[in-house]
DNA sequence: TAAAACATTGCAGGGCCTGCAAGATCGCTA
DNA sequence: TAGCGATCTTGCAGGCCCTGCAATGTTTTA
């Protein structure tokens, strides 16, 4: 029926659940993309899902957490595609490929994601949560990588890496939205981990 | 007399400014390093700091900003600091030498940092918001990378340079308080920077 | 010393977020 | 199908964060 394919989806409960979580995310980022984040509460967000403004605190711990959407499904999900990338690739490409689900999700929901970067780049505190921007998702990918290049997980190297390709990805992410050219994600992407991986060498002077 | 160089001090009023700051900020990190972050309130560090709360707010615009410490202040001199670096210096190692700067400031006032360090590694959220963290602060950074580099503000490059070098500082800063060994800041950052010039390649198995 | 400038404080109030308990809804089974 | 347990929603009370305003105190300047 509406098996979406990977959805664990059974009962009308988790679809009720499921779409009053879509409502609210989209009432929050579509008012807040209209007035901006301080001139919208959560008593309006609960008001334009239709439900009251404690289910929304049931739904998320806090008002952003509406905007920015599940950051802990990426990063479990990119850690156990990484999984599955053969050792004898480089970490920074392994990492590359693992990100190709992530940008296939995001080009999913374009518009969603297009209004929740347009709304995070309106409102740059939010920024530093979206995807892999927070300590708690780091540390399971710092523990992935360090397994993979056969290090300790202290070992600085993969902390380093994980910190930097977040900021990588975060900036093609803001690139992507902020372009009306729209040039494919996973171009930008790409070209963010080639600059890594060449050291980052200055581009010619025009 | 108590003029430390650099400080634009004038009269009392300023030196009870810059008190009551200083005063509110070691009470609140000390405080919330006791304790957490959540078990501390506004009133508890006004009171520790002598201050009625309403002051407080007249310091900080919230209560992670007595944490955290002043960024625009860094980034300031960041920038300045850079368009000191001759031209002819490629932009990686003009960001590494202008951040000797800050380097300098933080190993001055060390007890202080590793205490706000240790609040910040306890306290995720605050992670971000360290030494241009912040999307404010980073686009001085990008425009000052831009016209150093000679490109377009809006040329990807800049903005991928000044995210990734700020996702190294801050690697390099969480490494240097954690560390009982306490290796110098200084060649953690340089550890970093080389890292990044070099193209993140993998070391050596032990 | 008087006036101007600025800092501190109290108070009122809105918004965020949480714990608790009552009621509604759903899924399963006798 | 009736009912029971699990889960979800909601209201309410309450603490904390943060802000604007107006009164009071302190420093600087004239």
């Amino acid at each position: 029926m509406t098996s979406a394919g990977t959805e664990p989806a059974s009962g009308r409960r988790d679809r009720k659940k499921r779409r009053t979580r879509a409502a609210l995310t989209e009432a929050a980022l579509r008012l807040v993309a209209e007035r901006g984040l301080a001139q919208v509460t959560v008593e309006e967000i609960s008001e334009a899902a239709d439900v009251s403004p404690r289910t929304f605190f049931n739904y998320f711990a806090c008002k952003d957490d509406a905007l920015v959407g599940d950051q802990a499904g990426h990063s479990a999900r990119l850690v156990a595609r990484l999984a599955t990338v053969p050792p004898e690739v480089p970490v920074l490409a392994a990492l590359r490929t693992a990100l190709d689900e992530v940008v296939d999700e995001v080009r999913a929901e374009r518009e969603l994601w297009c209004l929740r970067m347009d709304v995070v780049m309106r409102n740059p505190a939010l920024l530093p949560r979206l995807l892999a921007g927070n300590a708690e998702t780091e540390r399971a990918i710092v523990e992935v990588v360090a397994a993979r290049v056969g290090v300790d997980p202290d070992h600085g190297y993969p902390a380093l890496v994980t910190a930097v390709t977040g900021a990588a990805l975060r900036h093609a992410m803001t690139r992507w939205a902020a372009d009306p050219g729209r040039p494919d994600l996973a171009d930008l992407v790409d070209e963010a981990f080639a600059a890594l991986a060449a050291g980052l060498p200055q581009p010619d002077r025009p």
